[in-house]
DNA sequence: TTGCCAAACGGAACAGCGCTCCATATGGTC
DNA sequence: GACCATATGGAGCGCTGTTCCGTTTGGCAA
């Protein structure tokens, strides 16, 4: 959990080792884009001119490899959350921005929405992160925002992020749905009272 | 397209190709039940004591199957729709009462709005069967709701069912996350206006 | 500089999947 | 009872993820 550098029990890594872990994560953003999350290990090896026994050893299950790619953003997501309450008008409407937040990150990462909800136990870890990572986050806005009045109180955070990562499933390739207005049309019905 | 039974063109089946069909499809039904519907096509072949080119004979996706084991309830839900728009007292009440149909169906069957929402081809068949058949009824159901001035109407059928759809994905084996309220708040953010 | 060895690497090999293909078996008909 | 189109079964192919182990190499100590 400690993230600074080199603490005591790690045993510092070699130089190619260090050199071939980055250039696996670069490798996987690019593949990702070019394929989508559920790209092929190997595609992901040979992008990073790497053999199959380097990805695995460096990142022993899918979900690291995805959480190494996306660890940055979803860091400024959940660093977002208190920033929104704080500078928003309300708390409500602190929640519906950051809920806009998270859902441009799903979106513009083909395949993340479907792949974090998928049932496959090698993407366990990739949902257990951003569950863990953004629900409390959620929850403090969300709370607010109910203790404020502005929200029902009956739905929870951790409901509120799957239903909303839910609806950006398959949010491409198909013009008939916007996973956007979608989600607004979900956090319109969280609304207490008063219209418009 | 016509149903009925043994229309001109069709060559009449031998009485084992028959026989091995219904019992496809009760295998079916049974495995998706035990395993969900992604189950292996091997576990369906090997519960219908049939082998694997006799189930690509008569099903030469897995949508056609998965349509043929769910077909009944599909058509039953469909029918519902102006049914419900009759007995209802309002337009609103109506559609609300649908998706609540269309929900507990999907809701039941593990794995279904999983695999409705799959990228992968082979389920393409099945999701064109869903929208076909199931769209048309939604459509009529929120255009009266709309015409009403019920619900807004900036949100299409097409829309509005893959929303509810992908609420519905993942909706077992997690306590924390209740499908059946999320699709609630999604239609009450639907509802113009008058709250409660 | 050189020698050493743990660390790291590469890719062959294995297992599980969907799907195809064709030699074989069988139901219905003449 | 014989014939053959229809239907069957399962081996086989290609593509996955994952493991395993012989080989290479970086860094340190002599």
């Amino acid at each position: 959990m400690a993230g600074g550098p080199a603490a005591q029990g790690a045993p510092r890594k070699r130089a190619d080792a260090r050199r071939n872990e980055e250039a696996l994560v670069a490798a996987a953003a690019t593949v990702f884009v070019r394929s989508g999350v559920e790209a092929p290990v190997r595609d992901i090896a040979a992008e990073a001119g790497v053999g199959m026994g380097t990805i695995y050893r460096h990142f022993p299950t899918r979900a690291e490899l995805i959480v190494a790619v996306y660890r940055h953003q979803v860091e400024a997501c959940a660093e977002a959350g208190p920033a929104l309450l704080r500078d928003s008008g309300t708390p409500a409407v602190a929640l519906e921005r950051w809920i806009e937040l998270f859902v441009d990150f799903l979106v513009t990462k083909r395949g993340l929405a479907d792949v974090l909800r998928s049932d496959d136990d090698a993407f366990g870890a990739l949902h257990t992160y951003f569950v863990e990572r953004l629900v409390p986050v959620c929850a403090q806005l969300l709370e607010a925002a109910a203790a404020a009045g502005q929200v029902r109180s009956d739905v929870g955070a951790y409901a509120l992020m799957r239903g909303v990562g839910n609806l950006c499933i398959g949010s491409d390739g198909d013009d008939r749905y916007d996973a956007r207005a979608m989600v607004g049309v979900l956090v319109r019905g969280l609304r207490r009272s008063e219209g418009a």
